[in-house]
DNA sequence: TGTAATTTGTTTGCTCACCAAAAAAATCTT
DNA sequence: AAGATTTTTTTGGTGAGCAAACAAATTACA
C-alpha cells in the first residue's frame, strides 16, 4: 500500500484544506476572493465553504467593501471552534498555556516538577512527570473556562530527541529517560490527543504556521538558552531527519580540539556560545559572584565590565560563525532567532552579526532575513500547542494523523 | 491562482506517475503486484497501465511464475521510448553521455571547449560555449544511432551557481560569467528541451533517482575534487534553498581564522579538504616535483613518503569534521561520497571516518549508510542527462516543468 | 479427462468531486 | 424602474476511481 496515490476523497480533502488556510492566514476572506486565489472554481467554493460553516469551523461574517454590484459574504476562521493545549516540560517546573485556534493564548501557569535531584540529575519519573501535566492541564483549562469537549488536543514540548510519531521520548538529557512512553500514559490519562515534540521543533512549527516562517518555504529557527537549537522548515515543511536527529546545531564542530562537551565531543558550538558557557567563563573571568546568571552578566556589561563585554561578544561572535554554518548549508529566507538568550541583546548579537557577514558564503548574506524574537516559558508552551494547531491544518498530503474537532465540539465560552 | 489545489486531472496524472514509477523502479511487475503496492483498484490499474502501454512507455513482457491461477502477464519500463543527453561543461572541455530512460549510458564522447587561458581564467565566451555543446551534442547523439525525435531533452551540467528554473548561469567561477542564459539560445540552436543545473546537483538528482539515493527520503552527496560540493535530497525531494545556494559545503568555516580562500573568507572547508588544497600543501612539503596533481601525491603516500599520507590524512581529517557538521544539522540516512578526490582512497577515507566518528552527535553515526562513488567525466555527464530524466519521472505535484516523449517519438535502434 | 479451485485481469455500473455555464441574488447607477 | 455590475448558487455534464461481477488462464485432483 502505497499513499502517494490520491482518489477522490483526496482531492477534496486538499482543496478543502486549502480553502481552510486561505481563510485562516489570508482571511476575511468572500467566496469570490477564495475562487481567485485557489484557481477552484466557484461552485466548488460554494460547496466547501458550506461544509466548513456546517461544521462550525468558518463563519460568515458582515458584507465586505464594493463600489458596486452584489456585496461580497466575508468569511473568516471560528478561532474559538476549538482550543488546544500546550505543555513545556522544564529540568523542575511546567508550563501550560490553552489556546484558540489562532494560537491566541487564553490561559497561562506554570506549576512545579517534582524533582529530587541525585547526583545533580533530577530523579523525576515518568509517572510523576505524566501526574504533575495531568494536573497542569486541568488547571489551565480551568482557569481558560474551556470546555473539555472542544479541546482538540494536547502538544507536549520537551528538550531532548522526542519520536514524535510513536509519542515516546528516544533521549531526555534532563531526567535521564530513554525510549519512554509519554503521550501514550498521558492521553489515556486526560483523555485526549497528546503529541510529543522537541521543544525547539515547536517552536519552529509555531513559526511555520502563526509566525515569521508563514510567508516562506525555507527558515530556520537557532534558539539560544542554556544549548543551543536549531529547528528547520524546507520546501515548507518540517524537517526532521532520517532519525529525528536533524538540526544537532548545538553539536556542530567549530574548534577543532576546543573544550570539552557534556556530549562527550570537543569544540562543540553549544561549549562556545550558549548561556551555560557565557555564565562559565564569565565565573571565571569576574570571580566577584555578579556572573552567577546571564542577567548578571549583562548587567556587569553595561555597567562597564570589560571581561563581561568580551564575554558576550565571544558568545556571540561563534554564534554568527554557526549561524553562518546553517546559512551556507541551507541557504533559508529566514532565520528567527529566539530563546532566552536573546535577552542579553546587542552585547551578544552585534558581534553575531559581524561574525555572521564575515563567514557567509559570498551573496547570501544579502537574501537571508533576520527576526530576533525571545522566548519565554510561555512562548515554548505556546509553541507545543502549536504542535497540534499545525498537524491540523496541514495538507492533507503530508499529515501522518488525524487532529479534528470532535463532532459536538463547537466553540464555546472564551 | 494556486496550485495547491488538485482537481480530477491532478489525480490521474499522480496516480500514472506513481504507477510508472513502480514499474520504473520495482519492474517487472503484474498488474496485481501493481494494486499490491499502489493501493489503486484493479480497475484503475488495468486503465492507467493500458495507457502507459498505449503511449509505449511500459511494455509486456512474457508471463511471470505462479504456483496455480491465471499466470501474471509482467510489465516493465520501455527504456527505450527514449532517449536524453547529458553534458558536463568543465574549464577546457566537455564530455556528453546519451542514455536511455534506465539512465544507461549508450555513448560517451568528450570533447574541447574553445578556451583562450587570460590572467588565469579561460575567456570562453557563452555563444563559444553554446557552439561547442551543440557540436558535442550532435557528435554523441550519432555515437549513439538515436533519432532525434525520441530525445526528451539535454541536460547541462556546470560548476558555480544555476538559476535551473530560467536556464541561466548565475555565476560560473570557471568562466566568470554572471546570469547568462545557457539553456535559451542552447535549446534553439539544437532545437530540444534544455536543463541546466549546477554540476553536484545534477549528481544528487542522479543518485536520486537511479543510485543509492532511490531507497532514501534524506540523503546527501558530498563531492570531492578541486572544490568540495554538497547535494541534499530531504523529505523525499531535492533542495535548493532559498536563493538556489544551498550546500555551499565548501564554504561553511571550519578553522575561524584559517588559510584564505578565493571566496574572500578564511578556513573555508575547500581550503583544508579538497584536491587543490592537498596539492598545494604537498608541493609546499614535497618540493621535489612528485606532487603536482593528486595521483602524484597519491603515488608518494604508497611509496612511503610520510609528508605526503600526512597531506592526505589532514585532508581526510577536515572532511571528515565537515561531514560530521553535515550529518549534525542535516541527520541524513545516507551520505555518498563523490567525485574526484575519492581516488585518493584509504590515505584520505581512513582519516575521514575516524574524524567523522568522532565529531558527529551522539548515536548518529550508527544510524548514517556511507557509499563511496568515484565519479569521472562520464559520471557527471550522466548526472546532467539524469536531471532530465528525473524531471520526467518526478511527481506531479512537484513538477514545475514538463518534459515529456513526443508524441511521435517510439524508441527506435540502439 | 473434466470439474473445481485459484489467481489474474477486464468490464460494468455507480458515485461523487470538479467544472462551465446559466440562473439567481443583491446591490449601485441612471 | 430598468439596466449594469458583482457575488453566489444551481444545474447539468464529465470523468476519475471504486466495488463487484465477470472473464480468462492456469493448476489440482478426482
Amino acid at each position: 500500500m502505497d499513499d502517494r496515490r490520491l482518489d477522490r476523497d483526496a482531492v477534496k480533502r486538499v482543496n478543502r484544506n486549502l480553502v481552510l488556510n486561505l481563510v485562516k492566514s489570508a482571511g476575511p476572506l468572500s467566496r469570490r476572493d477564495i475562487v481567485r486565489r485557489s484557481g477552484l472554481s466557484a461552485a466548488t467554493v460554494t460547496n466547501l465553504t458550506a461544509e466548513l460553516i456546517a461544521e462550525d469551523l468558518v463563519h460568515e461574517m458582515g458584507p465586505g467593501e464594493t463600489t458596486r454590484g452584489r456585496p461580497p459574504v466575508l468569511l473568516r476562521l471560528n478561532n474559538r471552534a476549538g482550543f488546544v493545549v500546550g505543555v513545556k516540560v522544564m529540568e523542575d517546573a511546567l508550563a501550560a498555556v490553552v489556546t484558540d485556534l489562532d494560537a491566541e493564548v487564553l490561559a497561562y501557569r506554570s506549576g512545579p516538577l517534582p524533582n529530587s535531584p541525585d547526583k545533580g540529575r533530577s530523579s523525576t519519573t515518568p509517572e510523576e512527570a505524566v501526574e504533575a501535566i495531568v494536573t497542569i492541564v486541568e488547571l489551565v483549562l480551568g482557569d481558560a473556562r474551556v470546555d473539555r469537549s472542544a479541546v482538540v488536543g494536547v502538544g507536549l514540548g520537551l528538550a531532548g530527541v522526542m519520536d514524535s510519531r510513536t509519542g515516546r521520548v528516544v533521549f531526555s538529557p534532563f531526567f535521564s529517560w530513554t525510549d519512554v512512553d509519554l503521550a501514550g500514559p498521558l492521553s489515556r490519562r486526560v483523555g485526549m490527543d497528546v503529541i510529543l515534540e522537541n521543544d525547539v521543533n515547536a517552536l519552529t512549527i509555531a513559526e511555520q504556521w502563526f509566525g515569521h516562517g508563514h510567508d516562506y518555504d525555507h527558515f530556520c529557527v537557532v534558539t539560544v538558552g542554556s544549548g543551543v537549537g536549531l529547528g528547520v522548515v524546507v520546501n515548507g515543511q518540517f524537517y526532521r531527519g532520517h532519525n529525528g536527529g536533524a538540526g544537532e546545531l548545538g553539536h556542530t564542530t567549530l574548534v577543532e580540539d576546543g573544550p570539552s562537551c557534556y556530549c562527550g565531543k570537543k569544540g562543540c558550538l553549544e561549549m562556545l556560545a550558549s548561556d551555560r558557557a557565557v555564565i562559565a567563563e564569565a565565573e571565571r573571568r569576574i570571580p566577584d559572584g555578579r556572573a552567577l546568571n546571564l542577567e548578571g552578566v549583562v548587567a556587569a556589561a553595561e555597567e562597564g565590565d570589560v571581561a563581561a563585554r568580551e564575554v558576550l561578544a565571544d558568545a556571540g561572535h561563534w554564534l554568527g560563525i554557526g549561524i553562518a554554518n546553517v546559512v551556507n548549508l541551507f541557504n533559508p529566507g529566514l532565520v528567527i532567532i529566539g530563546g532566552e538568550g536573546v535577552h542579553a541583546g546587542e552585547w551578544r548579537f552585534g558581534p553575531m552579526r559581524q561574525a555572521f557577514e564575515a563567514h557567509v558564503f559570498d551573496g547570501l548574506a544579502d537574501q537571508t532575513e533576520f527576526v530576533i524574537e525571545p522566548a519565554g516559558n510561555e512562548t515554548w508552551a505556546r509553541g507545543a500547542a502549536c504542535v497540534v494547531l499545525g498537524e491540523m491544518f496541514k495538507s492533507p498530503l503530508h499529515k501522518t494523523r488525524t487532529f479534528e474537532l470532535s463532532p459536538s465540539s463547537v466553540g464555546v465560552d472564551g
